[in-house]
DNA sequence: CTTATAGTCCATCAATTCAATAGGATAAAT
DNA sequence: ATTTATCCTATTGAATTGATGGACTATAAG
């Protein structure tokens, strides 16, 4: 599962993708717009600008902005800032490997074999969907509801 | 991650689908075999029966065996037994749904978009693929491994 | 019917992680 | 100098993970 922390950061990022060009935002406003702890938001940002996802800037005027355009950050990059590889299993990652300690033999490890199927999987949907693209198909699907609402 | 309760039971499913129609094994060879805590083991797999994937009989003789045959039973189905929904999100199972508390419209949460996918590939691989899948996997790997092995 | 065998069940444990909060330090703008 | 806002470190409570101990129950064999 999720955690709260990656979907905050996401939900984050999203709304800053959106602001992208228009200066830095405050935490403040992010946080009060998603319902998110003030206090605990600040922790997550500070991470991604740590990981060179974000950029910020001190004192008034001041806040957090994208450090890259919404669609050259993508959501795999995202999380595997804040919650690491994004393998189930650290003999199957690619950008974290380092072998299972209890394992023998991992050229004849049968749940490796179908934990790597499931990292590659997964790492080509995350990798290969940015920031903009999320936005974008949110944007399509919110067009598609208004238009419906207007039809009736 | 996976945790090494999952870890652990499909590495024991894994070998008692090797020895599917040969009578109940012991649990202490299981965790012998393996190198698993034999307590931890015993919990693991008691759960595995309540959850009907394997059959026990107590007293001498007994021990565990699969409840059905290793063809019949997928690793999606023991993860799931396991460990919950194969889902990142409530949102997105298929299995277990149920909405995130803090998401305002499931409709146009771009999130939900991304993980739908995430789970989607994963339910496909790991739903689809048997024991009997790994085990046969890992036999032509070990067996290829072994020939090479004699044609140096 | 007694005994050895082997799973069942319950309780506890330490260590770690998760989610959140608190408060002072630092940098920048007016 | 003061206000604004991020930066940083520490702490907290709750939950989860991985593991262990011991008593209980069912079964087969003698």
């Amino acid at each position: 599962m999720l955690s709260k922390k990656s979907k905050y950061a996401l939900k984050a990022l999203l709304i800053l993708g959106r602001e992208y060009g228009h200066g830095p935002m405050l935490i403040s406003d992010v946080a009060q717009r998603e319902a998110i702890p003030r206090k605990f938001l600040e922790l997550i940002l500070l991470e991604l600008k740590n990981q060179g996802i974000l950029q910020s800037k001190k004192g008034k005027g001041g806040g957090y902005q994208l450090g890259k355009p919404p669609t050259g950050i993508s959501v795999g990059q995202v999380m595997r800032a804040l919650e690491g590889p994004l393998a189930p299993l650290p003999c199957v990652s690619r950008t974290a490997y380092h072998r299972c300690e209890e394992c023998p033999d991992e050229r004849t490890c049968g749940i490796r074999l179908v934990m790597k199927e499931v990292r590659d999987a997964t790492a080509r949907i995350l990798d290969s969907t940015t920031l903009a693209d999320v936005i974008k198909r949110v944007d399509v699907v919110t067009q598609g509801k208004e238009t419906l609402n207007f039809s009736i």
